[in-house]
RNA sequence: GGUCCGGUAGUUCAGUUUGGUUAGAAUACAUGCCUGUCACGCAUGGGGUCGCGAGUUCAAGUCUCGUCCGGACCGCCA
């Protein structure tokens, strides 16, 4: 037998048994003719005791294990003479009897302790060394538990897990597709699926008419550290609902996991905001509303005042820094060079420094009397001691920048608590967006999304205009789920194709088994799905979804471990009707 | 496709601005001392193609160009 115990349930009330334990070596601490050793597994540390005393020879041999070797060993529960309040098994120890080295270890690369030595190229190739550190740890665990309860959940909602193929075909809407090429079929290919939509829609055809599953999902993308090339869904679609049933559904779901993962209840309903209404106010799309310090519009507050800049603006906007206004000029030319940056790409910024006296300081005094600066003040609600930072330029734009600028003020405040959780829902979503070079209609969600009830007829007059049936869950700044209510007759679906510039053909070759497959009674369904790592991420308190995946990519798409992607060889090419062309 | 940052001991980094003696620190590792440590302590020691290639120069870790690798971001991600 290996163990009686593991390495983190023993206690003082255990004082006196004889225990078996197996375990990493973490430190050994020699000290003369005494050494300690923690013995490390996933449930926590023990610590181990050798005397020169009692046991010469085996002293000896317990100084010469070394770090990361797996041993068993035979001991008595003691208590300590010198505590550790520090950690659960503090108040015990073992005195060994006998120890078995069971597995050897060359010396690792970086220390394998809660706080680490190595670097994240290093941790990454050595992933399974990483892995043994508490801190990856939790966030493997609390991947786990989160996906039981989803599973608890949508299972007691009568809810069926159906997997659906990763072997697929391509379509062109969408990211780049994962390709693998067909040995039995010469010069063909199956894509990795980007998500199972299509399927789960046909799901709904055959009759299954709540369905989820917690699947991989493919795009063939550049990487973030929110990204990765497989990722997986929380995948879920219901016939015979309307937007509100999604809704209600989804927010419980998630209300449910916040209070069984993370302790956190929501007493009342999440905030809906509409697209429009969150660019406006937030600059986004993925709102982080744990803090107010809305974005407000001053045009008419502050043009024909004979500032060019501002009067040839399409729109003016401002937000208000609460208790900046002592920032030094250093600063605020900091604030500057922050929004000039590429990412962001504003030409420059305004403040207003609305001083403790009352009195005003701000960068375009020659135009603006105190008066008219008291009248922005106003329309921002602030109060003496805050900064007013102002934007200017095409509206879309400077609301996409005041946005960032808002986060980033924000960052400063601390106002982005991580213990802190602010989940909504966005509605309203256009169907459409434009592509800004071809001037192509691009489906903002996906094709099969159904525009709002009523707004059917704008679809021939004012496409641009029309919303679409969708939603998305945003919590803290993050897009952790989106989906909508979906099309589910050949006409409308047609009409959609033609919109984004399909031909007739073209839609029958790409996804004609869907639209045949709405000629045989398809009822009424919609849907949504979550991007599990990110979510695990958010709870976890990590800003990389790396944190929460056990073996994941590097931001080339590379795994640094197995080292892939990697060439084939000749035979393979050939059984694959492959040539590689350089 | 683009922008920025980085690559020096097993590891994390300093040194590069202003080219110039034997490239340092911490940690890890090894050896010795040490009987209550838990970031143990003390002493000694080994450990470097300064990512790679070319160039400038009397002389390159340091300057230039190219290239590879890693990270953050923009584009992209329905």
């Amino acid at each position: 037998m290996y163990r009686t115990h593991n390495c983190g349930e023993l206690r003082i009330n255990k004082l006196g048994t004889e225990v078996t334990l197996s375990g990493w070596v973490q430190k050994v601490r020699k000290l003369g003719g005494m050494t300690f050793i923690d013995l490390r597994d996933r449930y926590g540390i023990t610590q181990l005791v050798f005397n020169d005393e009692t046991d010469a020879a085996l002293s000896e041999k317990a100084q010469k294990t070394g770090r990361e070797f797996v041993v068993k060993i035979n001991g008595t529960v003691t208590e300590r003479s010198n505590k550790n309040p520090e950690i659960p098994t503090g108040d015990i120890e073992i005195i060994v009897k006998k120890m078995e080295v069971l597995s050897k270890s060359e010396i690792p690369p970086f220390t394998i302790e809660e706080n680490t030595d190595g670097g994240e190229e290093i941790r990454l190739k050595y992933r399974y060394l990483d892995l043994r550190r508490p801190v990856v740890q939790k966030g493997i665990i609390l991947r786990h538990k989160m996906a039981q309860e989803i599973r608890n959940f949508l299972s007691n909602k009568e809810f069926l897990e159906i997997e659906t193929p990763f072997l697929i075909k391509s379509t062109p809407e969408g990211a780049r597709d994962f390709v693998v090429p067909s040995r039995m079929s010469d010069g063909k290919f199956y894509a990795l699926p980007q998500s199972p939509q299509v399927f789960k829609q046909l799901l709904m055809i055959g009759g299954y008419d709540k369905y989820f599953q917690l699947t991989k999902c493919f795009r063939d993308e550049d990487f973030r550290a929110d990204r990765q090339p497989e990722f997986t869904q929380i995948d879920c679609e219901m016939s015979f609902v309307e937007r509100e049933d999604i809704l209600t559904t989804f927010e419980e779901m998630t209300k449910h996991l916040f209070n069984k993962v993370m302790n956190v209840d929501f007493p009342n309903a999440f905030p809906r905001i509409e697209y429009d209404k969150a660019m406006e106010n937030y600059g986004s799309d993925k709102p982080d509303i744990r803090f107010e310090m809305k974005i407000h519009d001053i045009s008419k507050l502050s043009q024909n005042k004979g500032f060019k800049v501002f009067d040839d603006a399409e729109y003016v906007g401002a937000i208000c820094a609460e208790g900046l206004a002592t920032y030094s000029r250093k600063q605020t030319d900091k604030l500057i060079d922050f929004v000039k940056r590429p990412q962001i790409g504003a030409k420059g910024l305004v403040y207003v420094k609305y001083n403790e006296d009352g009195t005003f300081k701000s960068s375009v005094d020659k135009f603006y009397s105190p008066e008219d600066l008291k009248t922005w003040a106003e329309a921002l609600s602030a109060k003496p001691g805050d900064l007013i930072l102002v934007m200017s330029g095409e509206k879309s734009k400077t609301l996409t920048a005041l946005g960032e600028l808002r986060l980033e003020m924000g960052e400063r405040l601390n106002l982005r608590d991580k213990n802190k959780f602010a989940p909504l829902w966005i509605i309203d979503f256009p169907l459409f967006e434009k592509d800004e070079e071809t001037g192509q209609f691009h489906a903002m969600h996906h094709p099969f999304t159904s525009p709002k009830p009523g707004e059917f007829n704008l679809l021939e007059t004012n496409p641009e205009a029309v919303k679409a049936n969708a939603y998305d869950l945003v919590i803290n700044g993050n897009e952790i789920g989106g989906g909508s209510i979906r099309i589910h007759n050949t006409e409308m679906q047609e009409k959609m194709f033609e919109h984004l510039g399909f031909t007739k053909e073209g839609a029958e070759e790409q996804f004609g088994f869907l639209m045949k497959a709405f000629k045989y009674g398809a009822p009424p369904h919609g849907g949504i799905a979550f991007g599990l790592d990110r979510w695990v991420a958010l709870f976890n308190g990590s800003d990389s979804i790396r944190d929460v995946m056990a073996f994941p990519k590097n931001n080339a798409g590379r795994d640094l471990m197995i080292d892939a992607p990697a060439e084939i060889d000749e035979q393979q090419l050939t059984d694959l009707h492959l040539k590689i062309v350089k």
